[in-house]
DNA sequence: ACACGATAGACAACCTGGTTAACTATTTAG
DNA sequence: CTAAATAGTTAACCAGGTTGTCTATCGTGT
């Protein structure tokens, strides 16, 4: 009967396999020429996308109050990650652009995740790791970007 | 070639399948009478483990420094699930234990983490579910306890 | 026996990334 | 043309981390 795992061991799998993943590629980054990009801004970009957001939009689609989303922004303009322009068809929005540098660092990062999935299926095989990937995304709530967190963990 | 999942899915679904287990365990817990625990009250407290430890002690098997780990007795002791006592052996030493209701909390987390990965069980099947968790246990390091995490996710 | 180094804990100052609340400036709707 | 809604900023706060410094106690070597 209780011959099964122990059901806490999942949840802290799950999340040491994300911090891995993501450690490797930061370390890879700060090779390659970003070593002052934190976590969250690559997730924080990837939410900007190419098109461009405003704080207000940001915060929506991270599930965060438009305060923290400028706090963020903010910290992104100051490292060159992004750049503030007010829209001139409504003079009350600043629409945040992705920098060239910021382009870059949004590249190489799916780069570096495309070669450590590449990893991950030479370990585990590549059927494997697409069982992995197809039941985890039947665990999980469709969209990506609402992490929905604070801290993206921390707090609750 | 490129049919292939971008890389960049499996961290988030790794990090939204740890969320959403997460947030289910506190929702039940909310339930069953401990509102106040949070996640990392959670680890804290198991990592505590029923035979007590010291804030030293307890900062290396989480691996954040001793003050952190202070701070952290220090909430967990005014919400009530452990206690300090000095060390009649060693009066340098403060034990933090488990206080009764600090158990009750252990306890029935283990249980709903159990009832969590019992429902992973019924919609993936059971042996899909140990593949999962085996091909996570291959790619993360083994030490459950040390998430080395400032903010348990947070920055760096 | 005792001085000295190592250890446990506490405290302070600071950082990050969240939160609310309050305020200004603009746009939109009635 | 006024009133409500919206975008952004600022301020005060919180949690959980960091480092550095300080005190008290313990253990060891001469």
């Amino acid at each position: 009967m209780s011959s099964h795992t122990p059901g806490f061991e999942l949840p802290l799998r799950l999340l040491l396999a994300f911090r891995t993943l993501i450690e490797e590629l930061h370390a890879e980054l700060a090779r390659q020429g970003h070593p002052d990009l934190r976590p969250m801004h690559g997730f924080v970009m990837q939410a900007i996308g190419p098109g461009g957001t405003t704080a207000v939009e940001l915060g929506r689609t991270l599930g965060v109050s438009k305060q923290a989303a400028g706090k963020t922004i903010d910290t992104l303009e100051r490292v060159g990650y992004v750049e503030r322009t007010t829209d001139p068809r409504d003079s009350r929005r600043k629409i945040v652009r992705l920098t060239p540098y910021g382009l870059d660092a949004l590249d190489r990062s799916a780069r570096i995740f495309d070669a450590l999935r590449a990893r991950w299926a030479a370990d585990l095989g590549e059927d494997r790791l697409q069982a992995l990937e197809s039941d985890l995304r039947r665990m999980t709530p469709g969209s990506l970007w609402r992490l929905d967190t604070p801290g993206w963990f921390g707090n609750l």
